[in-house]
DNA sequence: CGCTTAGTTCGGTAGTATTGAACTATAGCA
DNA sequence: TGCTATAGTTCAATACTACCGAACTAAGCG
């Protein structure tokens, strides 16, 4: 499994693929509790944080996408994996360009909960 | 024809949508063409700088890609459809985001072509 | 070893994207 | 008016991707 999970160098990433994981709302949404939580987290967890409940392998699928995308790092520790955003590293290579998607990820959620209260 | 031209209210646009439309290398080339141009283009001319031909039903359902997704506005202009980036319009609603995404392409693209030419 | 928990892979279905071919809209000109 | 050329759109078929349940693999614990 371990020998399964394919991390892209940094330089092969590429913008496409990055906007295309984040551009799933469910996707975007992980991506943002993995960097709230400043540190790793599991598939079961990450659902739960999202009030999103989902199938284990849809969950699968998702963190596979935004891992080939390079996005997100995965690691085994013990019976779950923990992922982590890459985000120094993406930092590095595009600057400014998670910061600013997850800003508007966040104003247009805000949003939502606003409009959600009164409506 | 110019009644189906539908642009959503910025206020209906979503992160979600915009980096999906420009998670597609043509598409985001056609935004950056867009941009350098400062004024309208239509689909011919704008496949033309990318030199990169492609079917009018492809370049056509590319722009509406883009055009719903709110990215940017188009309107006939006689014969031919005019469209242009809704540049201000995206700013105030998610600050930076147009641009860091665009930033990150030119430097993808600008290391591309460095690799072409010493590889 | 068997049992439990956490993820992955597989197979099927449903929705979306992409493309060439056929169609529509506008302009110019006799 | 009609004819013709140009620019985009719609249509139908194919290809891709998301989603889920079920079966499988991996790691920890008794």
């Amino acid at each position: 499994m371990s020998r399964l999970l394919t991390h892209p160098h940094i330089r092969d990433v590429t913008v496409a693929a990055i906007l295309h994981a984040l551009s799933d709302p469910l996707r975007i949404g992980i991506v943002n509790e993995l960097l709230k939580s400043r540190r790793g987290m599991n598939c079961t967890e990450t659902a739960l944080r999202l009030k999103r409940p989902m199938a284990k392998s849809t969950c699968s699928q998702h963190y596979r996408i935004l891992r080939e995308a390079g996005v997100i790092a995965s690691e085994r520790k013990g019976v779950d994996l923990s992922s982590r955003v890459r985000a120094a590293e993406l930092e590095g290579r595009f600057p400014g360009l998670l910061d600013s998607v997850l800003q508007a990820y966040r104003k247009e959620a805000s949003a939502a909960a606003r409009t959600k209260r009164q409506p």
